[in-house]
DNA sequence: ATAACTGTATTAATCTAATTAATACAGTAG
DNA sequence: CTACTGTATTAATTAGATTAATACAGTTAT
């Protein structure tokens, strides 16, 4: 469920909290889904338990997951978060607007992209 | 030319080494310009010349500048950087869409911010 | 040649953040 | 009571970035 990149100079912590936001936006992780415990996940990363919990408390900070001692940790509500997640998609789209508009690329190629990923739907076909 | 900002937590040199790329790309450094020398622009950005010193090696290792004893370092021939960065913008611009797509973004909020960018030359005004 | 610039290299010290380690405490469930 | 859960805390370690202090080598102008 979860890979460690010892290369990537990124925190493991910090990798952990990402690939659990992928996999709840994704909803592959359903709303009230239990993750794994600390310990057992550790264990499984044969890492410190102390990194897990320090990921699940950024988690549960970010309002992604909810935790109750004694029970678990489990996937909170996250509908607001999509929305979020949409707001950050735009914020994406534009640094890459942006970068593109730097290196003289043209405005078509990204809206070709776009509509190749979107699928020729709403305009004309090949 | 070049603002550090503290609160990112990547490294300074980092910064400095995008920096300089950003401007090389997007042309307004232009081939064999010659850069501030490793030592005034440490004086001019408060830090070590060490650290000017990393920053200007990565971007020699990466073909950015080449330098010369004595003399300086200056912006390389990079127009097979720029066709490379190119592809690499186009890829991340699918990668945007493909995750727009999966968040129910529509279509068209993608257009706009590219026509907000490019300006709205090719389309109509508001 | 010499002074004042350039880049480059090296070694040690310092600083910060991430991670580990070792516990301890508190709540839940069987 | 036992064995799980999450949470908190303090100390030690590790790794990387940065600084510091030099030294050496090449260029340029005087």
């Amino acid at each position: 469920m979860i890979i460690l990149d010892y290369r990537d100079r990124r925190p493991i912590y910090e990798q952990i909290v990402e690939r659990f936001q992928e996999l709840m936006m994704s909803g592959v992780m359903e709303q009230d889904t239990q993750l794994p415990s600390v310990r057992s996940l550790a264990m499984d990363l044969s890492i410190n338990p102390n990194t897990i919990q320090r990921a699940y408390a950024e988690l549960e900070r970010k309002g992604y997951i909810y935790s109750v001692k004694g029970k678990g940790s489990f996937v909170a509500d996250n509908g607001a978060l999509k929305d979020s997640k949409r707001e950050a998609v735009l914020k994406k789209q534009e640094k890459t607007a942006l970068e593109a508009l730097g290196l003289g690329v043209e405005r078509e190629r990204l809206r070709d992209i776009i509509d190749k990923v979107y699928g020729r739907g709403g305009k004309n076909d090949d």
